[in-house]
DNA sequence: CGTACGTTTGATCTTTCTCAATAATGGTGG
DNA sequence: CCACCATTATTGAGAAAGATCAAACGTACG
């Protein structure tokens, strides 16, 4: 594998979570032209209202999507973990309708919005692989709507951290035993839709139940299992199963 | 016209309002294979955990996404209108992660699966279309994780108040001036994050303040542009600006 | 004209927010 | 390595938005 140094590794390797490629498109994907740039926390990927050229790529480091209210208050819409691309939205839509910005300092790889659109023009695998990104993204846009509007402030700090766990494992570069989480609570705050007050409370609630163990931005799960259920926490909107095709016929269910 | 009859036309305009269709692809749309229902207020078009075989359209009526909690509240996280697909998602991936129901009686067109994966392969710009519309959904889910995340009562009900009216106008059903909300109070408490109580004290509040009028399930707004800044909203999100088609050059911005 | 569903209202309770202060922690320059 | 500064985390006390409970009131429609 001469690719390991690719920096579009990651992206490949995200894609074929859910789409498995074939050769030609993993070398298509790889050989697609970017500039490698290395960000600080808090650097804008994309920010609001700008016509978007290009798509980022995280190499490496964490992001995050976020809107903000006329009052300036600010709810984070996503989180991105290495692999992720940052925009794919942006290459199709004519304007950023949100901001994205690093979580950690990381290397981003942008890939300019025309190769983008070339590449799924000329290859239909990997245009199904993005539409299946994209579709499993706007599934975890609903479930945070789910997870915002109708759960208490404890499942649903319970939730992401479930769904975290899940997302890392997927990638391969952590699990449901415990990660890094390289977010402040004011951050987790801004994206449980809670005060940074309470989300310290919450956190410490669940630390004295026994549901998480913390130190630094190390969290742990001693029983993943009660804390699956105290996060009314079900994967199935992630969609980690393989996904069809789209060509191959689908098996008769009975 | 001889297509005015036709079940799929809102489904054709609908698509245009962001990006027109040639003659060609305009007619591959109205070709399109469907059986129609007239479907009974709170019937399901999909539900959560089935493998979906077909996408609905929304000929007339209109529809809600949901999602329950493992308690079993309900948070609606998308309303659909006439002309409206209700399952573009469910066309590409291997299982339903929710459920959509009718919001009223109307009559739904559903198209196979396989047709639309065969339009999607052999139309290029239908695909583009359609992926825009895909795109622009989810523009409006984050939207929403924003809305129930970080508004209070009054805020988030005047937004979605503004949204309606915006689709409905682009939609040509209906405009800013007002429109029928085919929708209970508890329904829009559900769409909101909030119980029903509060949600009838708050419309009590925006039509004490003038800032909507009701009669029966119409809403109308004497004051749209206060209406407007008290709900938070911009259009942005909505992107309701025709979107270039992917083959040409965006105009150089200075 | 009665039943079911939706709306409205009042009274009270809870979760979460706000405000304010104190304690850790991490990184920096010397 | 140490003192210092800027974040971030933690804690307490009081306030508020919205939830809950309970009941009455409308209205559509079979």
């Amino acid at each position: 594998m001469t690719n390991a140094k690719n920096p579009l590794a990651p992206l490949l390797a995200n894609l074929e979570v859910r789409t498995p490629l074939g050769e030609e498109d993993r070398q298509a994907i790889l050989a697609l032209p970017y500039t490698l740039k290395t960000l600080e926390p808090s650097t804008y990927t994309v920010r609001e209202g700008d016509p978007p050229d290009r798509c980022g790529v995280l190499v490496s480091g964490f992001a995050y999507r976020q809107k903000l209210t006329g009052d300036g208050d600010r709810q984070i819409i996503a989180i991105h973990i290495p692999g992720d691309a940052t925009d794919f939205q942006n290459s199709f839509l004519e304007v950023a309708d949100h901001s994205v910005q690093m979580l950690t300092r990381g290397d981003v790889a942008f890939i300019p919005r025309g190769a983008i659109q070339e590449i799924v023009r000329s290859r239909a695998a990997i245009a199904h692989a993005i539409l299946i990104k994209i579709l499993v993204e706007a599934s975890i846009f609903r479930e945070w709507v789910l997870n915002v509007g109708r759960r208490n402030a404890r499942t649903r700090m319970a939730h992401v951290l479930c769904e975290f766990a899940l997302r890392l494992e997927a990638e391969g570069v952590a699990g449901r035993n415990g990660y890094e989480l390289p977010m402040t609570q004011e951050q987790l705050a801004d994206a449980l839709g809670l005060t940074p007050v309470h989300v310290n409370r919450v956190l410490k609630g669940l630390e004295a139940d026994g549901l998480i163990k913390r130190s630094k931005r190390n969290v742990s799960f001693p029983d993943w299992e009660r804390l699956r259920q105290v996060g009314d926490f079900n994967q199935r909107y992630l969609h980690l199963e393989r996904q069809s095709s789209g060509q191959e016929m689908r098996i008769p269910q009975r």
